[in-house]
DNA sequence: CAGAATCACTTGTCCGAACAAGTCGATGAC
DNA sequence: GTCATCGACTTGTTCGGACAAGTGATTCTG
């Protein structure tokens, strides 16, 4: 937190959630805004675009921009860890690896991490849960010049991301879900104890390095009930597309 | 399509579909696209900005950003409207009123519409396909302001947001969606024409006027393997949340 | 030769200004 | 009283400039 347009947006959030800025009603100018922060207009701006994004206030030319909710919905750092969301949350994670092996990539792993077909992977099989329960299951495939620093990893590792950090400076930068439901296939009941056929929201992903190079893709199937995913948008900031068929 | 950066990010999108700027490789300089695109560095950057929050190039400080890929996803325009989507992708939808009545706001409608528990809303079932199949089961409720347009559609409309737009020029501007996978009910079931238990992409989503008032609030429900949705984040850009409990 | 320091380059932040485009209430005409 | 017009106000777009912060290749040093 060291810009000063990054500063702004947290005190209009908070001001937000305090009630000082009510739902429904205007925000202030971005005139009256410079002017209380100090700051020029552009910087107010920066500021406002970033809260128009995380869709709580709306935006039109001409008119007030509007407080549209003061929901506080968790930043994408605590969707990328698992662990640190629970954490968030006030919840308690936990993993635990239940298999892991290397294998040559096939044409689905080298198109997803930009590789050849052949080339080393490393699959790896968790189970993850929250508060003791099993939530989610997790079919990650690294990339080899990951593998190393994966399968040093602990096997009851509650933070994948965090321990990657510590141990190389490994950071997930990027990513690009594709969400779905799909029905627990026989593996899936089994290891999450749940009944074949339940409901499972199901997010794919390929996670990058902020250097653009993949780092692994994955596909996370959660329990219903236990998690939802939230996804606010706005004209003029437009994150979230729908796709038919090739599922 | 006028304001000259989105007329850049347009271009770039086109340049990197193209194969001119390839996956993995980099962007040109903010100079350079300046100079080229003869506008100030300011505008380049509002574009590469845009094409940063839709997941397609990466962007650090003092290295040149990185192509990440070059899907092309659907806009949120056509995610707004069944219909405008369905025919983006070349297919036809269909839509076809079930239910329809006005009702006392419960709680939940009060809160969500933000309206007084008691007032009228007008609830509504609809139900949608792709190509003659149905794919996806619609609860809508109507703030009453709204409830006489939405009365007035043929039963049989299958573009609700554009009839919408073209009687009285109600834009739908802004949504936030929660997302989760449920089992087929008794009713979903037959409605769908799909086994009672099979499992279904829930987004529930509150829907406002540009000035920020609620118009409905809907629970939409897909046939697995129907449709995706689709995500891109990046560090900057954080559109999507994790949330637990309370589903 | 390995590691540290340097340096050109690129992106991030911030400023101040000007004009365009749109909104909304007040005013005035009918 | 109703409707159109007007005008103050607000947000959107674009410009040009300046400096900070970080990267990556090169050069220098031990």
């Amino acid at each position: 937190m060291a810009a000063r347009h990054e500063e702004i947006a947290e005190e209009l959030r908070q001001a937000i959630d305090r009630g000082e800025y009510p739902v429904g009603g205007p925000l202030p100018t971005e005139t009256d805004l410079s002017a209380r922060y100090e700051v020029s207009r552009g910087t107010v701006r920066q500021a406002v675009a970033t809260l128009t994004a995380e869709g709580r206030i709306g935006s039109r030319q001409g008119a007030r921009r509007v407080v549209l909710g003061n929901r506080r919905s968790q930043s994408f750092a605590e969707l990328r860890s698992f662990a640190q969301w629970a954490a968030a949350m006030g919840r308690t994670a936990t993993g635990r690896v239940l298999d892991q092996h290397r294998r040559p990539a096939n044409a689905e792993d080298a198109e997803k991490l930009q590789i050849k077909p052949g080339e080393e992977v490393l699959q790896v099989l968790r189970v993850r849960g929250l508060d003791g329960e099993p939530v989610l299951l997790e079919r990650n495939v690294y990339a080899a010049w990951m593998a190393d620093a994966v399968e040093r990893l602990p096997a009851e590792c509650t933070s994948v991301v965090q321990a990657l950090y510590d141990d190389i400076g490994m950071i997930f930068a990027y990513g690009e879900h594709v969400i779905d439901a799909v029905a627990a296939g026989a593996e899936d009941a089994r290891l999450l104890d749940i009944r074949r056929g339940s409901p499972l929201l199901r997010i794919r992903r390929v996670t990058t390095t902020p250097a653009g190079r993949p780092i692994e893709w994955s596909d996370d199937r959660y329990v219903s009930g236990t998690v939802s995913f939230t996804v606010a948008n706005s004209i003029g900031s437009n994150p979230l597309a729908r796709q038919a068929g090739q599922i």
